[in-house]
DNA sequence: ATAACTGCAAAACATTTGCATACAG
DNA sequence: CTGTATGCAAATGTTTTGCAGTTAT
């Protein structure tokens, strides 16, 4: 799930083309953000990605956090998500396949998950509203039976 | 789009049961929201329902707002959904049927679908992951076609 | 009567903004 | 140098909470 370090250069040249482009400044902040981001396999919130800048010692508000993310979602190489709760989550997006994510409604677990026909059912939504269709997000809830799923629910007979 | 009468009247009388058989009381206040909510066809955020309930003179908090929309949700009248925002939105759930969101994001037009083959992705996806799935959430984003259409964007010269 | 509910206002969150200072180009 | 970016703290927007007073049962 992790990155090799050619990959990651290929993503830090990728942000600093696009800021280079837009005349955007390369800032080490942008950069170190960019970095605990990619270095999180896992889907992060905005301030636990700030706190754990903290904690390595970098020091960032979480203006830049947020601000940072704006300009990482604009080329791509993030990718935000609404959960089901206000706070959102954010993920990297190079070198990752497009796929939908699987909730456990009682422990929080994220499972990822990829089935063409959605493309399929995409082509014809679109067909059919006459619409350019430029993203999606299927979301799917329910629980999961893992020995240690925190919050449970009691088995109901059946 | 609108209920019959008569569907009304079921609606309220599902939600008078839930509220009896749990105990819990049967408020002027519980139910003045409950009709607000099913007489807007549309997609609706808390607070714009909370504004509409107090232009229609009829008195209540914010903070009871909240309250019976969960209720609502927990006895499946109302469904909630996160579409891609941190405001959430409402819509209510019975006599309707389960379907999809596709949403321009120029507009902020939301449209209403539904496709047999992601009840096939669902049942694929629960297998393989041993999930028992409750829910589901599929969210299409894109650019409707409308002449009227707000902040649409320039053609791209193809 | 009494336990539950309401309204209010404050608190808690998540995110955005304004502005003085810092710094990349 | 110059205009962007940063950090901070205040503002905004959404939702939750605590509590005194109210009300359905």
């Amino acid at each position: 799930m992790s990155l090799t370090p050619t990959q990651l250069d290929e993503v830090r040249r990728l942000f600093a083309d696009f800021l280079k482009q837009r005349g955007q400044r390369q800032t080490a902040e942008r950069f170190a953000i960019l970095d605990a981001l990619y270095a999180t396999g896992d889907h992060i919130d905005a301030d636990t990605l700030y706190m754990r800048l903290k904690e390595d010692g970098v020091q960032v508000s979480r203006a830049t956090v947020y601000n940072t993310l704006e300009l990482l979602l604009e080329c791509d190489l993030v990718v935000k998500h609404q959960f089901g709760k206000t706070q959102a989550k954010y993920e990297r997006a190079y070198a990752y396949w497009q796929h939908d994510h699987l909730l456990c409604i009682d422990c929080g677990a994220i499972f990822e998950f990829c089935d063409p026909r959605l493309q399929s059912i995409q082509e014809t939504v679109a067909e059919i509203y006459g619409f350019e269709i430029a993203q999606h997000a299927l979301n799917m809830y329910g629980h999961c039976r893992r020995e240690n799923c925190a919050n449970r629910p009691a088995p109901t007979e059946a």
